[in-house]
DNA sequence: GTTTTATAGTTTGTGGGCTAAATATTAGTG
DNA sequence: CACTAATATTTAGCCCACAAACTATAAAAC
């Protein structure tokens, strides 16, 4: 049987950022425990942050998720009291999410988990910020070579 | 209210990886789509393909998946007919997965579909090692500081 | 102004991933 | 041999992700 080298697990740059991804989602998942929070509703939770009131579309693009996985998850953390799901009154169709006083509160412990979290990378800044910014460009290339295959 | 600068969604590593991961999962589901493998499903043919006939725990712990995981996954894919199941004769407890011919064949169509995927990513091949060398460094130090909150 | 067409969101069904608990087999211990 | 501990697998229940089908509203076309 012939060696394809190429298909060692080890020299996989999928296993590694699925192995990545994973070991981080388990750190947050431990660390947002007492908050009520799952790892995805952290970063749900990061986008209304940043920019409080916008619509469930526009979370999902920016998280690049489908609408019909964030529908439950929103219905979810609204029931923990973090956020408000209203339909706009102008546009019946659009559903805008809102932080409550206690949501925007939860910034403040959030920040501090972020941090820890962040140390146990065990990264220093340099390599952490090359680290990071490679994963960008490799988004980005993503996302060229799907439009190209769409035209 | 304070601005978190850390809090920001694209100075997260985590939100990179996760980011990432997603994008190159959805490449590999194309890819993979007519040979009837999901993404993980790809990613235990690749465990096999390097260690054939090994236990359900030794495949979840190169994998770092749990084994609960698996077993619904591995009876999936001994569905489709590329791998089966049976328990160790002199430890019944264990239960070993053997590539089947058909499961064996596939690793050279599988060959071609992982060369098409690594070409999306756009990396040249020093990004592309160096990025994944970083990965292993992150995995390393997450694990390491697993184990001190264990001690 | 009524009929398309497009857009926003939800629902449904399948696969993946986790934890906790249940089950089965083997290995020790007295 | 019975009792207990350890190991391996499975089951059950929850959340996330996606595709496809559906509902409701808004905008465009005629």
């Amino acid at each position: 049987m012939k060696e394809y080298q190429n298909l060692k697990l080890d020299h996989q740059l999928c296993f590694a950022l699925y192995a990545a991804t994973h070991a981080l989602t388990r750190a947050y998942r431990g660390a947002l425990e007492k908050t009520g929070l799952t790892y995805t509703q952290y970063l749900v939770m990061l986008v209304l942050w940043e920019s409080d009131g916008i619509s469930v579309s526009k979370i999902a693009h920016r998280l690049e998720l489908d609408s019909a996985t964030l529908t439950p998850m929103l219905k979810r953390i609204e029931t923990t009291g973090f956020i408000t799901r209203t339909r706009n009154a102008d546009d019946e169709r659009v559903v805008e999410i809102n932080l409550t006083e206690v949501g925007r509160e939860l910034q403040h412990e959030i920040a501090r988990v972020q941090q820890r979290v962040e140390c146990q990378t065990g990264l220093c800044n340099e390599e952490f910020i090359q680290l990071r910014d490679s994963l960008h460009r490799l988004i980005e290339n993503m996302a060229e070579s799907k439009e190209q295959k769409a035209t």
